[in-house]
DNA sequence: GGCTATAGCGTCCGATCGGTCGGTCGCTAT
DNA sequence: ATAGCGACCGACCGATCGGACGCTATAGCC
């Protein structure tokens, strides 16, 4: 109908598709993303469309390297301004939850359901997918190093498993919002996250209760509550009430 | 080839058409589950096959209540006889780490998998789905509950949050599993359900075998942890002092 | 002002999907 | 002996999938 065919409007044209991919992938999956469907979406010809990939696979793979960015700029640029360590952490941990509950993807996190679809296919997507992840996870361990290295993490921290647990969470969360819509949700995620990186509940949380000292979470020596947060607990044994509200999240 | 067609095997075929589902849904998925590869599978016409349930979707359904039987089996049953309360959800940990860990479904826990599929979807399924999950929720919340009335988890712990993160430990460890094949996930799973339950490990076995059998999770109690799980600090744990703990945490 | 590269369209194709239909044949009750 | 039931088959259907091909018309460069 309306020919544009200017080099500039072709770049801008395949941005598009890659944009409204990302968004149908996440409600869809993957591989339910489908070109006929995606090309309607856009008022484009299924060949039209085709001609900027060459193959769904392609597109796939550029639907996922656009979601890095996403990704990137929703969970990891709100926190690179925080001081590196702890800080940086806890700010990630929030952007995170933040970037789920606000839905930046409206069938949830992408990645996770991309997993889920194709860790029992080999191809290159799923291997995509793995460089992704792994990425992703050697970013966290490396700020937990730092953390540890900043004496704001206990010296015998395993960063792996302080990852394996917070990836735990985000998951948790992420099924909580998109299978059961569950508004409690991000505030269990505030505190388990805010438990596992240092004892105090992500900002934004509320059941917090008002224990007699509080400790600065990047104040805290070697021996506190780190990782593991076996401590966690220990202190309290006052059960909270739970008066169940959230108020909008903010970030440290 | 071999004409049966009597009632009884009638009933045997429908069986096995349900028993393969479940295999093959969790890898392709409940979606990429097709009539024509199943029946092929298992030497059946699609006609002939697509008879006893109608739809793909009733199959569908089937498959999900058969899978739903399985897990109970592999991971209640064995808990089944350890005393209400803490043990028997330890024991429930567990066998659900190892019901991961032995990939009792080729593809990873179907219920995941499919949840990750259909949480964008209406329809029949993912009301199943939703059905599924909170009756699981449900069973571990009231176990929850027992530990804490027989003194045995403070009495302010949120049982709901500590659902919410056992929930996602396994869904990490699922993940670390299925896409990266990583052995040392189990171990982690086990270090994080056995803090959250007490702040012991889980007593799995150590270096942890990819798939072998595993000893039977009923049988352990609940109380002494494994070699090694005692591990304390730098070994590989995250290593806070968790000695100091002796009281579990109390995730209020 | 002509030449070429290319964004996009329209059409068509083979494969495969879920599902239907008529028919075959063993089993069982009469 | 036979009638009926139902498990199962093989052929087939319309829809839809990813993708190939040829074409047009403009943009950008000479």
């Amino acid at each position: 109908m309306s020919p544009r065919r200017s080099a500039a409007e072709a770049r801008h044209t395949r941005e598009r598709i890659v944009e409204r991919s990302v968004a149908l992938a996440s409600v869809e999956g993957l591989d339910g993303l489908t070109i006929g469907r995606l090309a309607a979406d856009l008022g484009l010809s299924k060949s039209g469309l085709l001609g900027h990939f060459g193959t769904k696979q392609a597109l796939q793979l550029a639907a996922l390297e656009r979601a890095a960015v996403i990704f990137s700029e929703e969970v990891w640029r709100p926190a690179a301004g925080a001081a590196p360590g702890l800080a940086r952490l806890r700010a990630v941990c929030e952007a995170w939850v933040s970037y789920l509950e606000r839905g930046v993807f409206p069938g949830g996190c992408l990645f996770v359901s991309a997993t889920f679809e194709y860790d029992g296919r080999g191809g290159p997507v799923r291997e995509l997918l793995r460089r992704q992840f792994r990425a992703w996870e050697r970013r966290l361990t490396a700020e937990v190093h730092a953390a540890v290295a900043r004496g704001e993490l206990p010296v015998g921290t395993a960063a792996a498993q302080l990852v394996f647990e917070l990836n735990g969470v985000m998951m948790s969360l992420n099924h909580a919002l998109q299978l059961h819509a569950d508004p409690a949700a991000p505030g269990r995620a505030r505190r388990a996250a805010g438990r596992l990186l240092g004892g105090e509940p992500l900002p934004g949380t509320r059941g917090r209760v008002p224990r007699g000292r509080t400790p600065r979470p990047g104040a805290h020596p070697a021996g506190a509550p780190g990782a593991g947060g076996g401590g966690a607990g220990a202190g309290d044994g006052a059960g909270r009430p739970q008066s169940a509200a959230r108020p909008p999240s903010k970030l440290a």
